[in-house]
DNA sequence: GCCAAGGCTGCGAAATCCGCAGGTCTCGGT
DNA sequence: ACCGAGACCTGCGGATTTCGCAGCCTTGGC
């Protein structure tokens, strides 16, 4: 039952989480609402979560399991690394000619970087970084980055203080 | 199995987290690790981080707990807003004139947004936003954003494709 | 009509969470 | 020096939650 191959058959049974045509996945009311819920915390049991939407914990728990396999959503612990202790931190834009895509790929690649975007206006590309220190920072951004081809130019916004940080979409 | 712990039991003072002068905590070794811990997984139960980090659960279960009062990590479900289904995305980069971090308040103030952090570079502020469409996006940019007092320019960036969000910082 | 697949429910059994009492250590006041 | 307060840890039961699985229902293909 692995079959996960290519095997796009059109058989399409009814599914809370069905692919669309570049394989992200779309999500009934049912399992946004679940979503909203761990939003709110992400270790809330599934039998209150059931309650909430008018499922049974076992529902709940399958569908759970299901958002994260697809990779939907994960439930993690999020901190600001400036508040933790260490760590340089910035914002690197990004000119690109050529493939954008590929060289989101390559960033997407880097361990120090924790967050790529594709965007439309001055920056083809916006890139979070993560550091140790100012060097580690310094050689990720003139030495890795804009060594690759393809890369036009960048711009960086080194990170003074973080204010905010949520993750409630749709609650509000 | 002399469980590895990261805890040095002799050279650390008493309280883990014990706040310096801007009211953010410094966190010891053992709070670091439980972070890491629930950073792979938000919901990894507390006996197992308790093996992980050499401490007993009711331990990893009250420092959880104190790390979460104080705001210094949360546990919560991260999505891709953009792969769930509705809604437009961006990042806007601010100028101001005057003091910053009022015009970081009202920003961290209004619903929409997501992510406010202070930068050193050409932009004093970034903050990413995130409306139900087009017309919201514009409404918060060009009507909320652009009229706070102080606010001397913004650039937006649309976003087109989330390539990475990873909260991983420490493991690796 | 029949069958396969996906989803939901309803259980026990196992594991986890929770609250609390009790112990240790350090600091600071008397 | 002594003693109390505060912070932190451990060890427990008991309440909850998680887990795995069998069974039922519905949908869509053949």
């Amino acid at each position: 039952m692995q079959s996960e191959g290519v095997a796009s058959r059109s058989a399409e049974h009814r599914d809370s989480t069905r692919e669309s045509r570049n394989g992200t996945p779309h999500l009934d009311a049912v399992s946004l609402a679940i979503i909203e819920q761990l939003q709110e915390d992400g270790r809330r049991p599934y039998a209150a979560i059931g309650k909430a939407v008018g499922l049974s914990e076992a529902a709940v728990r399958q569908r759970v399991q299901k958002l994260l396999d697809q990779g939907v959503m994960q439930i993690v612990a999020v901190t600001d690394p400036l508040t933790v202790g260490f760590r340089r931190q910035a914002m690197v834009g990004v000119n690109v000619e050529g493939d954008v895509e590929s060289i989101a790929d390559a960033l997407t690649d880097m361990s120090e970087v924790e967050y790529v975007v594709m965007t439309a206006g001055s920056f083809d590309i916006l890139a979070e970084i993560v550091c140790e220190d100012d060097d580690h920072l310094l050689d990720v951004i003139n030495k890795r980055i804009r060594a690759l081809p393809g890369v036009r130019s960048t711009e960086s916004f080194v990170y003074l203080k973080l204010k905010k940080q949520t993750y409630m979409w749709g609650t509000r």
